[in-house]
DNA sequence: CCTTTTATTGTCCCGCCGGTCAATTCTTGA
DNA sequence: TCAAGAATTGACCGGCGGGACAATAAAAGG
């Protein structure tokens, strides 16, 4: 086809040339790879044989082996964030943008334990590539505002800001579970933890629910 | 000196013959490696260049690589064991058994980026080594026992579980984001975080001990 | 003192892995 | 149709890492 309706073709489907499929293709693959053999083992080889690729592709799209992991958290990262941005669109209160990020984060197809274990595998080497931890970075604040905006209508204003950091700090213990025990907990488990949790916090210091 | 001395001596000194000595002092250097390389960086010719040997020594007393960080692995566990249970012995109350093991989690000694990253480092293998995941088991096993041995007294019967899920999740959790950004969370912090938990989670459902 | 273990080293080998490169095929656009 | 550029491959290289091993030094033990 000529070019203008390619063109035109590309912009409806959102900038897919060829380049950039073939870079998520690897991306996907890059992160597959690490959910069954961990950084350890993951190799060029085994990506591209995933892909179903030559190991000289890779390196064509990706300067080197870090750059391309560096990408494929990015992809799992720019994942997390959709899920959670979907649900958030949706809520109106602040207790719904609370349930949103919560709910978000535990989604069916994202709570599984071979991706814990890709990410599990990326985190432990946040400490030694600058890149990784800035996308870690990212990840985190994002999150904690996320949950700020839900919690600045709800919490006493000296305590959203630890609420925060519990909530986020609870959801990445239960990933983490997930990782080390598969099946030791669920997704229902899993949310209503973090429910329970902020419920908790935020009843602690108030003038007494409870019991009414 | 002759035999049965030595035999009373190594009696005295816990069972140190010169190839516990070693084997220890590698098992240490190869978590101190691991600190600082991950375990994709992690290698026999580091590990026994920081411990001061050969890397054939590294292979004559340990059968393989697995080997030898499935016994690190084994040792970092043994040391927040004793850290707790020190604590442990100490507490007389249902509360203080509480605190005995928050407390013990976050000793001043444990609770440091270079340790976090090596254990990090170690979680992300469990999957892939069966050894490993033993370890992470018992460890786990032995922490929610010990939560329950306090919450038993404090708690609902049928929350003091879900309570110790979410106390080993929040504690896990609070170092992983000390591992993530390190300075990002301080002891007296996550101390805090996890006992405001606890109490926020005993009061819930309680006949109402608020604003009293 | 002599023998038998045990500790320790350095060398060697093999396989793999990241990365480069030239060669080849495929697309694209005029 | 053709030229320019992109995609893709496979061969190759240097290096390194795990592990085996033989040789040597050191202890232990009777």
């Amino acid at each position: 086809m000529s070019t203008w309706i390619r063109n035109a073709w590309m912009e409806a489907v959102k900038l897919k040339r060829l380049s950039d499929i073939r870079r998520k293709e690897l991306r996907q693959a890059a992160f597959a790879v690490l959910e069954r053999e961990g950084i350890a083992g993951a190799t060029l080889e085994k990506v591209a044989a995933h892909a179903g690729a030559s190991k000289g592709i890779v390196l064509h799209y990706f300067r080197n082996k870090q750059e391309l992991f560096e990408h494929a958290m990015r992809e799992a990262n720019a994942v997390l964030r959709d899920a959670v941005v979907a649900r958030l669109r949706q809520a109106r209160t602040p207790m719904e943008r609370l349930d949103a990020v919560i709910d978000g984060n535990f989604e069916e197809h994202l709570f599984l334990p071979p991706l814990c274990h890709a990410w599990l595998s990326l985190c432990a080497e946040v400490p030694r590539d600058e890149k990784l931890a800035r996308i870690q970075k990212v990840l985190h604040a994002r999150m904690r505002s996320n949950l700020l905006s839900g919690l600045h209508g709800l919490a006493l204003p000296g305590e959203a800001d630890e609420i925060a950091l519990g909530v986020t700090a609870l959801i990445d213990g239960l990933w983490l579970r997930l990782g080390l025990e598969p099946g030791s907990v669920s997704r229902e488990q899993a949310i209503r933890q973090v429910k329970d949790f902020v419920a908790a916090r935020l009843a602690m210091h108030q003038p007494a629910t409870v019991g009414a």
